[in-house]
DNA sequence: TCCCCTGTTTCATTATTTGAACCATCGGTG
DNA sequence: CACCGATGGTTCAAATAATGAAACAGGGGA
């Protein structure tokens, strides 16, 4: 693995953890070197990606992630294409509605409007769903190019659930469905007790970016829900696909002058 | 300089331009070579911290960045403490308000909202404004301990138009003025034709943690007009410092358990 | 006072990074 | 259509930078 890996690793862990974390802490937590750490630590320190509190010791998220965020948000403006959709949606169905996008090997949850109900499906901002065992990861697989569902399916399968897909055959067989069919279902693949639906949202090129997803208690889960949800997100990814699809979020590449 | 400065240096010639990079170009920029900047970026890629459009082959910023800037946003809502203000200030004088944030030696823009003047100014959102040319980051000095403030001296004084201070001397003593007077002034020490007013915003413990600036174009600018924005801008900074040093927005550091 | 936990520094060892040279591919052009 | 000049991508020995054990420093609690 990389220095630059390694660095990013504990950017990592800083965001999985509420609060900030000491040296050791987050060298225990990393695996690496007291003093590799805290070089690691500094050089990100100098670049604004970590700050450390002068008070506590402890290091956190810089401030330059939030510029840079803002700088991509204000060029691939996803976020602002997706949140009413998922408003929307939100209203329609009364169940939690969310959107992810892909994001280094998996889809990491960007925008969730929870279920006014008491009984909802709660999804934490940032959580990362695996690609083989959710709605999200289904419908992305199928929206994605062949190749790139061999590669997933070249990996290593871990198992949530009694019906987590364990090998490629059966994740192949859920893409191939959700393909013909044009939305995907998850039956608690990920977790006991919850099901979703879900459809791709595609960017310039047709390539997937993301997903939408509706997710619900399996309480609440019949065929007819499945299928009017199912079509409802179909018709809303696609939309919203049309629509960045459309303006040509990302600038062509221009060579150098 | 480390390997991991050089990969965060990458992603910011990404960020500084504004479409997708090619891997020639973006070596030519670095000054690194193309092997060291693709391996680089590839490893940026695997972490979702830069991406490859396929068509193109140009790298862009990646969408882990959206994600770790709102993880941080959660936890420093400075963005959401200083916005109002900004806007408030902003209908009070008709000018050009913004926000900066400390970030790895120098204030970045955060916020802004610009008049509504023919005749304003503008200001690019991330922004650097450095600390010794800048009524901003007079403010953020003044607000920061003497061994910062030192430090600040130190370095190079890069010099922008004749108003520029060029000696530490010169920002002691306009760092002093600030302190007494409890708001900073620039008079075109930045940008020919530009005049500022700006206070320090504080978080927890007291420490400066960014500013808030009113900016103008020189010819509009009168000893009473300084005067009164520049007591706006120092009223507004106390308040917004109240509320983030109030309500403890940095939890505090806890242990390993 | 002592002890333990944390942060910090050092430096020989080691593994990673580096970059010149190379290949492959594309698009324009005489 | 072969050539040229771009580009992105790859390789591997040489050089450099990262590593981590160990030792030091400092602070807080028992």
């Amino acid at each position: 693995m990389g220095t630059v890996s390694k660095a990013l690793g504990l950017i990592e862990l800083l965001r999985g953890s509420g609060h900030p974390l000491g040296l050791t802490e987050l060298a225990r937590l990393a695996g690496f070197d007291k003093a590799t750490t805290r070089r690691l630590l500094l050089e990100l320190a100098a670049n604004g990606y970590v700050e450390q509190d002068g008070e506590s010791r402890g290091y956190a998220l810089g401030p330059a992630l939030q510029m840079l965020g803002r700088a991509r948000e204000n060029r691939f403006p996803l976020n602002r294409a997706i949140q009413p959709a998922v408003r929307s949606l939100s209203e329609l169905t009364g169940e939690t509605v969310h959107a992810t996008e892909y994001c280094a090997g998996s889809l990491a949850s960007i925008f969730t409007v929870e279920s006014g109900k008491a009984n909802r499906v709660i999804l934490e901002h940032g959580q990362k769903l695996p690609l083989h065992a959710t709605a999200s990861g289904y419908a992305f697989l199928a929206a994605s190019s062949d190749a790139f569902v061999e590669s997933v399916c070249r990996r290593q399968f871990e198992v949530y659930t009694p019906t987590t897909p364990t090998d490629s055959n059966a994740l192949l067989d859920i893409v191939r469905a959700t393909r013909e069919r044009g939305y995907s279902i998850s039956n608690q693949s990920m977790e006991e007790g919850v099901s979703s639906v879900a459809a791709a949202i595609r960017g310039v090129g047709g390539k997937p970016v993301g997903t939408m997803a509706i997710a619900m208690p399996a309480s609440r889960v019949t065929p007819d829900v499945i299928r009017e949800y199912g079509e409802l997100v179909r018709q809303s990814a696609a939309q919203v696909s049309a629509r960045l699809f459309g303006k040509s979020t990302v600038q062509p590449f221009r060579k150098a002058s």
